[in-house]
DNA sequence: TGTCCTCGAGTTCC
DNA sequence: CTCGAGGACA
């Protein structure tokens, strides 16, 4: 027996799927609208709907009236008066590919009859639809979009917002005009309120979406107004005696009259401007001050609109085209502690490996055990990850309401994984280290890795594998015996050719020509870093002569306060960090001092570097400038006397325009370089 | 004493 | 890149 020509059993299991799905979706609606405690990502959310739709499509009769794909979204609360919307807020049909896209354009084209048609690309706020309305040019009442068709009253609310205009100026104002827009938080505000809410104890808000949200449903308008909530504007609803040719007419009007809209819109023709806009927002994205999770694309004439007209949720003059989600769940499968150089302790979740942001993140840092403990994280639990850009993947929350009960509360190990040494938490310090500071095997592979590595004694080809090897064949304990390997030994290790062996023994022969500086560095000596290294290598000029300061002499070294001359005096207190300068001395490895450079053409300058250089690298860049007596620094101040941008320069750029620090191109860089 | 500036350290993926 | 904290300086 068959329903239509498909066989019965699997109407069934559509049918029974269909009901779980709703079931959820309600579940998360809820969640979402009225408790404002979302606690699956939308990217979730949608392919749940997605699946719905794609069963209803399949099995027609399974779609009943009340199916969550038959409305447009959420529910109203009961703790805000009711606003019946003249128009009903449609939302948007959602597309993530070119394909889909070129689908939208081909379906566009069709219904309308154009060869070509002109859109406009709005950049998608994240945030919340609402609208307002202007009786006379006064703002009397402003709703949140709700289902669609009734809404919420938050008019006292939406007055705190400082750029929602409370009268309108110009001549010929509407009787009547209702404006629609989004509220959102800016990137920079939604961290500050995070912070606020850490540090009064409360749980942060997962994104700035979810704070905005919160912020706009609070009973207490005072509440909403110290949380700095921005809008945008950028669709008119009802409007008395002003009719519109195109879209990009009634931004102008809105922009006309005050209200704020996204300077970042623009008017393209074809699938081919959708396809460019979409790439340089999708470019920018990071660099503005608000999150964007797509752009929406409309249909500029209003004309064509109308011919058009809309589906039961949607309009079919428009689409979101969404970027690829940043936020995804998953869960911890482990969570493991790798041993730092310095002994640090690390806890990191191992993650079941999940698509984010583009890539498949398999592993994220939990940083330490405050951390954890703040986080609340379980083995098995399932967790947001978020991943923005270039930003490493971290642990955003716990989804609470997913535990089984099957979870397990990581202990933290009080010996140290890799050797069983006691473990200890400095005092006032965050991090717990193993106490090991002689053999610890994970300890000797770091600081190994760390001595050879390019901005240290620059050994080419010792990298992880290699490094593990050595150790493990006992060919090495300290960094002092590469400077004894033999072409045997090594020939004799796995995967170790004739080859390999001989560059290995030229890379480690070349790195006995080093500069006290990096020599200083590749020690390893906890709080001394490159800057630091630099100054004591200027500052003593001789490895024995630092070797035998005491506390009170480093001190008087610039940059070196009681603490990192402690650092310093400990380390080569510790006989066996003795023996092993003496050892890398004996085996030939020459630090030679600094020159004294004097009257360069930067003396005394302070230059940060950003971007990306084509003619030379970063490192080749800051040698040069250092041998012209300037100082490269890594972050952006007052202090700074120049700042030179390369391709696709970002935040550091930004913050020398605003500091009006001098900044220079690549081209200006080398024109000074070879003019002084 | 408080504020600003730097530095060190840790980390993920390709 | 970001966080945290050391160090300089007013």
């Amino acid at each position: 027996m068959t329903v239509g020509n498909r066989p019965i059993a699997l109407r069934g299991a559509a049918e029974q799927r269909a009901a779980e799905l709703r079931a959820e979706l309600r579940h998360h609606d809820h969640r979402y609208y009225v408790l404002d405690t979302p606690e699956v990502s939308d990217a979730h959310y949608d392919a749940l709907m997605r699946e719905l739709a794609a069963l209803e499509e399949e099995f027609p009769e399974l779609r009943t009236p009340d199916s969550p794909t038959q409305r447009v979204a959420g529910m109203p609360a009961t703790t805000f008066a009711p606003v019946t919307h003249r128009r009903p807020m449609l939302s948007l049909a959602n597309v993530f590919d070119d394909g889909e896209l070129s689908e939208f354009d081909e379906r566009v084209r069709k219904l309308t009859g154009e060869a070509q048609v002109t859109y406009v690309c709005e950049p998608k706020m994240d945030g919340l639809a609402v609208e307002l309305v202007y009786e006379k040019g006064r703002f009397v009442q402003g709703s949140t979009r709700g289902n669609g068709v009734v809404g919420e009253d938050v008019t006292a609310n939406l007055r705190t917002i400082r750029s929602v205009p409370l009268t309108l100026e110009g001549a010929g104002l509407p009787q009547l005009l209702e404006v629609r827009g989004e509220v959102f938080l800016r990137t920079e505000d939604f961290k500050r309120l995070n912070a606020r809410q850490e540090e009064a104890g409360d749980q942060p808000y997962v994104n700035p979406r979810n704070a905005a949200a919160g912020a706009l449903r609070q009973k207490d308008p005072a509440v909403t107004a110290a949380r700095p909530l921005s809008i945008s504007f950028y669709e008119v609803g009802e409007v008395d005696g002003r009719a519109f040719a195109t879209h990009w007419e009634k931004l102008a009007f809105l922009r006309e009259l005050g209200l704020p809209v996204n300077p970042r819109n623009r008017r393209v023709e074809g699938l081919q401007g959708v396809h460019d806009a979409y790439a340089a927002l999708l470019e920018d994205r990071h660099g503005l001050p608000y999150e964007v999770d797509g752009l929406v694309v409309k249909v500029d004439s209003e004309d064509l609109r109308l011919r058009m007209g809309a589906v039961s949720k949607a309009p079919r003059w428009a689409v979101a085209y969404k970027f690829p989600a940043e936020e995804a769940e998953t869960q911890v499968e482990d969570i493991r502690v790798y041993v730092g150089r310095t002994g640090a302790l690390t806890p990191v979740a191992s993650l079941r490996p999940t698509k984010v942001g583009g890539v498949v993140v398999s592993r994220a840092t939990l940083h330490n055990q405050d951390e954890l403990k703040r986080k609340g994280v379980r083995i098995g639990d399932w967790v947001f990850i978020r991943r923005a850009g270039d930003v490493i993947p971290e642990v955003v929350a716990v989804i609470p309401s997913r535990r089984t009960g099957e979870e397990r509360e990581f202990v933290f190990p009080t010996t140290c994984p890799e050797c069983g040494a006691p473990t200890a938490r400095e005092e006032e310090g965050a991090v717990i280290r193993c106490t090991n500071e002689v053999d610890c095997p994970a300890q000797m592979h770091q600081q190994l890795l760390h001595f050879a590595s390019r901005n240290a004694m620059d050994v080419e080809g010792l990298g992880e594998e290699l490094a593990g090897q050595l150790l493990r064949a006992r060919l090495v304990r300290t960094p002092a015996d590469l400077y004894r390997l033999s072409r045997e030994q090594l020939v004799a290790l796995e995967r170790m050719g004739e080859k390999s062996a001989d560059n290995l023994l030229q890379a480690i022969e070349r790195s006995k020509h080093v500069t006290l500086r990096r020599f200083l560095y590749a020690l390893g000596i906890r709080q001394v870093g490159e800057a630091t290294a630099r100054t004591l290598a200027g500052s003593f000029r001789d490895v024995r002569a630092l070797a035998d300061a005491d506390v009170e002499r480093l001190t008087q070294v610039k940059d070196v306060g009681p603490l990192v001359a402690r650092s310093i005096h400990h380390y080569f207190q510790v006989p066996t960090n003795r023996a092993l300068v003496e050892a890398l001395l004996a085996a030939g490895v020459a630090p030679t001092p600094p020159e004294e450079v004097s009257g360069g053409a930067l003396a005394g300058k302070t230059v940060v570097l950003t971007g990306e250089l084509s003619a030379m690298s970063r490192e080749e860049a800051k040698a040069e400038i250092e041998r012209r007596g300037g100082k490269v620094s890594g972050s952006v101040s007052r202090k700074t006397d120049l700042v030179v941008a390369g391709e696709a320069a970002g935040s550091k750029l930004k913050k020398a325009q605003e500091l009006g620090v001098k900044v220079l191109d690549e081209q200006g860089l080398l024109a000074l370089l070879q003019g002084g």
